[in-house]
DNA sequence: CCCTTAATGACACCGAGTGTCAAATTTGCA
DNA sequence: TGCAAATTTGACACTCGGTGTCATTAAGGG
């Protein structure tokens, strides 16, 4: 089928040097902590120079929250593959499922979650982290207004932003309260109750209005 | 009644600089850019040096984010005004208003909308900015937390981050939507419409479910 | 007017990044 | 295999954000 490779092997090189600087740098960071930790340090211990860690990396920060770019193709890819008439709110609620299986094994899970430690240890990366996740909703926002408005594009509908936006906190706030637990329960089951709070179908394509309504506070 | 300044002329001068630095800031931003502009220069075109600028603000994004900080406490105090036993949703709608007439003049609007310009240019500002919404919310979901359990309280409940995360990404993709927009109609509209979606009360306390059900997909 | 206290500036320093360029390495090709 | 081109790397210097230190200066209070 294909007589080239279809990753170069400069890119696998590549990509071996990242996920090396990646481990070492991991190590570092849990005993030392995130800002405690200098480029020099990782790429010393990667055996290359500073000038070469930042050919591998744009930034010390990417190194850690590089790898949600490829989460945000995966979601979108998953949204892509639910069906085309399913409700928005229940194709988001099966999307947010890749991210229960996304670790199998549990040597992988646990330095996945080492590094979500990290995340949330700094502010600066959890800032970033923010922005990441903020960019893939972009990405399903997309999506989902094509779906709501299967005809002419209505530019400037708040609805696909509100949506995904809200799916997404209810993602947040379910993996916070996960967090929070003994882990008892399954990830699912609150994410469940969390988007079940709004349960019923959000905006079907049927029902679209426009922006008119302007409500008045009775108490003020 | 006081005797004493409420506020001490070393804090009111303080304020003095503060403003000083950022609307010199400010101008040097829109002509440069926030990553063209320098802490030096910013010091230099108030008449400072630059040790001296970072005894005013911990950090050059703090210059431009920090007034988010207040922003967090008139929202939390708007909450508190609200009566107690209004609908959740109901009540941060409400508590959206005073991002309405937070400006008055048009003048300061002008300056306001610069900054958010400024913070939208720059992927590093935007990524605390939504930092800074976090930390709002987090204020807010205590709250909200606090009505929904009004008795024993529960750990670990995803609903309150859900509820007044669905909000804030309301009153976002409203924001987003009203200046993509010609802007002729009002901005409260816009919100009405993204939190409209979700329009049935999505939690009353007296439909508290634990995190038992869980899902299947059926189309997997 | 003096004395205490706070504000300031100058200086040195650190860490994240970046540009540059020569040396080393790898790759493609004969 | 051998050689030339392309790529990678390391070393160096530099910018910029941010911090610690300390002597100098300004301000406030009696």
């Amino acid at each position: 089928m294909r007589e080239t490779t279809p990753v170069p092997i400069r890119e696998r090189t590549r990509r071996l040097a990242q996920t090396e600087l990646t481990s070492v740098a991991q190590d570092l960071f849990v005993a030392q902590g995130y800002d405690g930790t200098t480029v020099d340090q990782i790429a010393a211990a990667a055996g290359m120079s500073k000038r070469t860690f930042f050919r591998y990396f744009p930034s010390k920060d990417d190194l850690v929250i590089g790898k949600y770019d490829l989460f945000a193709d995966r979601m979108a890819g998953a949204l892509d593959d639910r069906p085309a008439d399913e409700p928005v709110w229940m194709s988001l609620r099966r999307v947010f499922d890749i991210t229960l299986d996304y670790v199998q094994d549990d040597q992988q899970r646990a330095r996945n979650d080492a590094m979500d430690e990290i995340v949330r240890s700094s502010p600066q990366l959890h800032a970033r982290y923010l922005e990441k996740m903020q960019r893939v909703q972009e990405l399903l926002i997309g999506r989902v207004a094509a779906r709501l408005t299967n005809g002419g594009p209505t530019p400037s509908d708040p609805r696909p932003a509100a949506i995904v936006g809200a799916a997404f906190a209810c993602m947040h706030a379910a993996r916070q309260a996960w967090f929070a637990s003994d882990r008892s329960e399954a990830f699912g089951s609150y994410l469940d109750d969390a988007m079940g709070i709004f349960d019923i179908d959000p905006a079907s394509p049927s029902t679209i209005r426009s922006a008119t309504s302007t409500s008045s506070d009775p108490s003020r």
